[in-house]
DNA sequence: AAGGAATATTCCTGTCAAGGAATATTTTTG
DNA sequence: CAAAAATATTCCTTGACAGGAATATTCCTT
């Protein structure tokens, strides 16, 4: 999970996979739209594609760039976990309190 | 979503969230489970909380963290765009390499 | 083979952020 | 009120990383 974190947590990678979700692009064209000058836009493309989040597909001169969909179902998975948590929050708020005062009482008592 | 992904894209930062996934945590105990300073751990949750990660609950001397809820399901509304993705992204390929040749032959004659 | 187009790589520099250590702050308890 | 417990803050140093500029690489065309 860190490293599509990672790599997803940096302003200028973040908007080349939005515009990836229109669909693939080759690297002079995401430069063009992003405004940004072309060998930044090569090396990030070259952490994305570490990160597995990119797939290359050379065509000529040019190379197409193309959004990969597991990790972003790994991260839909990784969601899951805190799907959960909405319900009973506050539940374990307290409970978690009630823990904690017990323990207090415990200091240097194992069991 | 930038925020959160900044906050996220940090190794014991993770792993505090992923503690915390269990219930609410006062500061002490997460630095023991995690084996971080705690210092360190006050300097996270700050970046966390700052991220609207997390939410304190003063109680007596400590401070009890807890995950929010509504990041998560920003981040799960973000995953929808991308859900799209799996279907068509081959058919998207070849869609835009057409589109690519097609420009080729129109190299300074718009429409 | 030469030139050009598209992209990748290298080197350099500056910035930012994480960890360490020490200290400040807050709240409870005696 | 003093001391202790729990947490927060400050200052410092160091490493990683993004951008700029220049150059290398690859592939097509003629």
């Amino acid at each position: 999970m860190l490293p599509t974190l990672s790599a997803l947590a940096e302003p200028n990678r973040l908007r080349i996979v939005e515009l990836l979700r229109e669909g693939p692009r080759p690297v002079g064209e995401i430069a063009a739209r992003l405004q940004l000058r072309q060998p930044q836009v090569s090396k990030h493309l070259r952490v994305l594609s570490e990160a597995g989040l990119v797939e290359v597909h050379p065509s000529a001169q040019q190379r197409i760039y193309q959004l990969r969909t597991e990790p972003f179902q790994a991260l839909d998975t990784w969601l899951e976990s805190y799907r959960r948590l909405k319900e009973d929050s506050y539940d374990r708020l307290e409970e978690q309190l009630q823990v904690l005062q017990a323990q207090e009482k415990n200091h240097g008592h194992p069991e």
